[in-house]
DNA sequence: CGGAAAATTGAGTACTCTCAACCAGCGTGG
DNA sequence: CCACGCTGGTTGAGAGTACTCAATTTTCCG
């Protein structure tokens, strides 16, 4: 799916990381959202016949592609469906929100750490991962283009988190070390995820 | 409306600006999106019973509250109505995820110059001003919160556009002087809006 | 007219970036 | 089996954009 592109399917992740991105035009390129298993990738590039983004897989991935036509045909037969799926949008533009905050105003360690409580935490929620050990599907130059950081800082900042001793991260494997002092170091409150209570 | 509250109504701005915004523990503040006349403010609060950001108006503002259960009423009643909401969100959400690449990837004048063509061109598309010049609702300082920079650099980087003769801009004034080259400035490409074509 | 809010300026700081080199792990192929 | 090359991660040094603090001027309103 590349931008500009004019969408006729979703897609459902059912296995395997995507991330979407945005590329600029001096070659710059921006993470917009990373999505775990379990999750729609693609419904709002989907109902907007404009796709203003594209996306990418991180892992090989498993997806269920659902015609758009039998998509809008289901939410104006079902309103519990249509209900749903208005929901899971919410909640992504919901963590849109928090990624404006975390890019524009907290600084780099706070940015990683942050990004970091929230993929653990939708991990956990979704099933996809839980213990102090998770599968971490981004690589460092992933990572900065999703804190808005460069690589090099980047690494420099998982250093300084290690060191502090609120994680462990290498080949894929995050392991959480100290949950409140990484919620606390990341500013994070996960309100905006809008998990079930 | 405060973050943490359950929202019960909507408001669609019928008259004046508004914006919507984060507090950061620090003390810190993220606008994350601002709204001109004739754009609902709030469908993503109501809809998600409980309230990740806050909303503020810039001005003196007439609104029309909508209660939720009305609204949800409505939807459930009229497809094309549902379907319409819909697309408000998503066009709501595609314009955060330009602004996690504004404030990801862009540097001061750059991401200061795309917020001001973002406003021209949505006054422009609702009729709510038009011609070089617009009213622009923003203080520095808000400007400096939606821009995730400091307000120093922002009135800096204000004057450097000024100089440039690409605006001028005083007393919520904006006049837009040239406006491809404002354009290039700011790597604006309107896409993201999804307008009408 | 006076006071507050907004805008502007200056000087010094620092966080993050750039450029560049180097290391480690790993799959491929000779 | 080891060399090779590639991707991903790490380190160093220096530069620069954006920040902080603080004072001053201008504008806006009551």
């Amino acid at each position: 799916m590349q931008e500009g592109d004019y969408p006729t399917e979703c897609a459902l992740l059912v296995k395997g990381f995507a991330y979407r991105q945005k590329l600029l035009h001096n070659g710059a390129r921006q993470i917009i959202s990373i999505h775990i298993p379990g999750e729609f990738v693609d419904l709002q590039n989907s109902m907007l016949s404009l796709a203003d983004h594209n996306v990418q897989s991180l892992s090989r991935c498993e997806t269920a592609t659902v015609p758009i036509a039998a998509l809008q045909a289901l939410m104006k037969r079902s309103p519990a469906i249509a209900k749903a799926m208005w929901l899971d949008t919410l909640i992504d533009s919901s963590i849109f929100r928090e990624w404006v905050v975390n890019v524009g105003r907290r600084d780099a360690k706070t940015r990683i750490a942050h990004l970091l409580c929230e993929l653990a935490l939708r991990m956990e929620a979704s099933g996809a991962g839980s213990g102090p050990t998770y599968h971490f599907p981004l690589t460092q130059d992933q990572l900065a283009d999703a804190t808005g950081l460069t690589p090099v800082h980047t690494n420099r900042t998982l250093q300084s988190l290690r060191r502090d001793g609120l994680i462990t991260l290498s080949s894929n494997a995050l392991t959480v070390l100290d949950w409140e002092r990484l919620r606390e170091a990341g500013d994070f409150n996960e309100r905006y995820l809008h998990h079930a209570v």
